[in-house]
Formats: structure tokens, C-alpha cells, sequence
DNA sequence: ACAAATGGTTCGCGCATCACCAACGATTAC
DNA sequence: GTAATCGTTGGTGATGCGCGAACCATTTGT
């Protein structure tokens, strides 16, 4: 056996991360409707009460999504009175976005209900493992902004790896 | 302390995943694009390799899309020799689809360029870390066509939790 | 003080995804 | 033989989203 060329089984999770969350997500809307959320705003709301009072292009960076369309969500979620956006007192230009009350209480409304999707599509891990699950997911995701943006800084063009 | 209400912070993850998928989505889709490949693809190459040779409407079930479309996503796999559609013996209405040569060698090469994206996204994580996410998530995606089946069959309206 | 850059907003274009309906051919089941 | 099933094609419509253009308010540089 010449080296033992390593065959790993290659096992990539992006596919696997794309496919649970599809179903979760497909799921989740139908669950969210009657709060009038959809999946997308469930994310600002979590990252906004996470990290409160930032500004819309931080926003828009960690959401790694457009400023033009932060917009059309913020409006969505402000038409609500589920966040409120004030005007930077430091630099007047920039909106400070932060959640209301009663956005953090939809919230956990949202979170309640959401409850039952997990309890279908993460049927198969026990409340240990989705724990932990949760925790990698939490150290990733917290992480990534400021990662994510310095490897683009670096490697714009194409990092390879193998 | 009557009771101590357990105030769990009811942290949910379904829009962690939201989160950390799109990110991985999005890169994936600038590295993919050379490949002549797009997320979805990459999904279904994944479920084929697992389990090779379901008929197309299994494939429908665990991919959680309507028939149609994936009618369309076989096409565009198959215009790249990529995958095969045999008639079923059994049943010759039937089509037996399964990964070509070709198709496992691309996969393989488009596992090998998202190594790249999973060390931007996840680059929080340690490989132990990572090793045991994709442990959880692939233990939580096997298990769950059927839980979801059954879930929706057993409460179609809702089931809440809490 | 004036020009340039910046954060946010609005509007509109274009593209991709996706569910759904309808109709059809081939095949199987009653 | 009739009905149901699997796949295929075509079309429709909603949604999400990136992107560019123009605009206002504000800050920054000189």
C-alpha cells in the first residue's frame, strides 16, 4: 500500500447545509405567515438583537445582502413598529436600526412557533446534539463578517485549496 | 423563586442555518460558476451519490421541490452527462436516475473548489468542529424525508410546542 | 466656503428560482 | 377497457435579489 492516498471521503457541507436549511426554511415560512414574518426577516430580527443599534450598512454586511434591498426590509419590519431607525447623534447621516419591544416580543413569538419546525425537520438529533449544533453554528456564524470580508480582501480572485 | 420559569433564551436555529447558508450559497455560487454548476446542482449530485438510482419523484420527496421542476434540473445535469435516466424494469413509467462517471468526478472537483468556501465561512471552526457539524447535519438530513413526511401527515394544520 | 465623498432612500430593470396548472405519451393496475 | 401513475413540456405568476441611476442630507477635505 504505496502512502495511503488519504481517501477521504471529501465530504463537503454546503450541499448538506443548502438542503436542511431549504427545508427548514420551507417549512418555516408557512409557519411564520400567520405573524406576518417571513425567513428573512427572522434573520435581521436575530442579528438585530444580537447586535443592536448598528447601522444599516453594517446591516447590510453581515446580512450580505445589498443596501438597496436592507432597505425594503427595514421598511417592511419599521411598517410593523418591530424596529425603529434613529439618526446617529455622532454622524447624523447613518440611522442607528435597533429593535422595539414589541419586536423582540414578536420574536420570541416567531421563536416559539419555529419550535415545532425544528421538532420536524431535526426530528432525528436529540436535544443534545441540536445544542451543540446550535453553538457551532452561533461561533460560525459570529464570527464569519469580519472573516468572511478579509477573505475577500485577500483572495479576491480565487482561493484554492486542493 | 416560585417555579424558576426557566427562561430558556428560546434560541432557535433555524435562522442560524438561514444565515450560514446563504453565505455558504453565495460564495459557492462565484466558485461553482466555472464548473458550469449552480448550488441546486451540487444538491442533487449529493443526494444521487448517497443514495444512486431513486426514481424521480423520490427525488422530488428529499430534494422538497415540486415534480416539474426537477424535471428541468435532471435535464440540465443530464445535457452534461452528468447523470443517467434509465427506464425502471420494474416499472417502465418509471426513471431510474443515477450518477455517470463524469458526474462523480465532477462532483469531486466541485468539492474540492468549495473546501476554499467553507475555510472563508466557517472559518471559526476548527476541523474537529467541522467534522462533528457535518456529522449533525448529515445524521439530522438522512433521517428527515421521512420525519417530515410523517410530520405533515400527522399535523397538517400546526403543531405548536409552546 | 466650495467640492467631494458618504449613508440612506426610491425607482426600475433584469435574472433566477420556484410552485402551480394543463395537457400529453407511455405504462401499469383494477 | 378504464382509471391511475410517472415523466415530460409549456406556460403563468409570485418572489427574491443584485444592480444601476438619481436624489437628499450630512460629513469631510482643502
Amino acid at each position: 500500500m504505496p502512502a495511503a492516498p488519504v481517501d477521504q471521503p471529501e465530504h463537503r457541507l454546503a450541499p448538506l447545509l443548502d438542503h436542511l436549511a431549504r427545508r427548514m426554511r420551507l417549512r418555516a415560512e408557512t409557519v411564520l405567515a400567520p405573524l406576518g414574518l417571513r425567513p428573512r426577516h427572522l434573520v435581521a430580527l436575530t442579528v438585530l438583537r444580537a447586535q443592536g443599534g448598528s447601522s444599516q450598512q453594517a446591516l447590510a454586511g453581515t446580512l450580505a445582502m445589498d443596501g438597496t434591498n436592507i432597505v425594503g426590509l427595514l421598511n417592511e419590519l419599521e411598517a410593523e413598529r418591530l424596529i425603529e431607525r434613529r439618526r446617529s447623534p455622532e454622524d447624523r447621516r447613518r440611522h442607528v436600526v435597533e429593535l422595539t419591544d414589541a419586536g423582540a416580543r414578536r420574536l420570541r413569538e416567531a421563536e416559539c412557533a419555529l419550535a415545532a419546525v425544528e421538532g420536524e425537520v431535526l426530528g432525528a438529533l436529540d436535544p443534545g446534539q441540536r445544542e451543540t449544533l446550535y453553538e457551532l453554528l452561533q461561533q460560525a456564524a459570529t464570527a464569519t463578517p469580519a472573516s468572511c470580508a478579509e477573505a475577500l480582501r485577500d483572495a479576491p480572485g480565487g482561493a484554492q485549496t486542493c
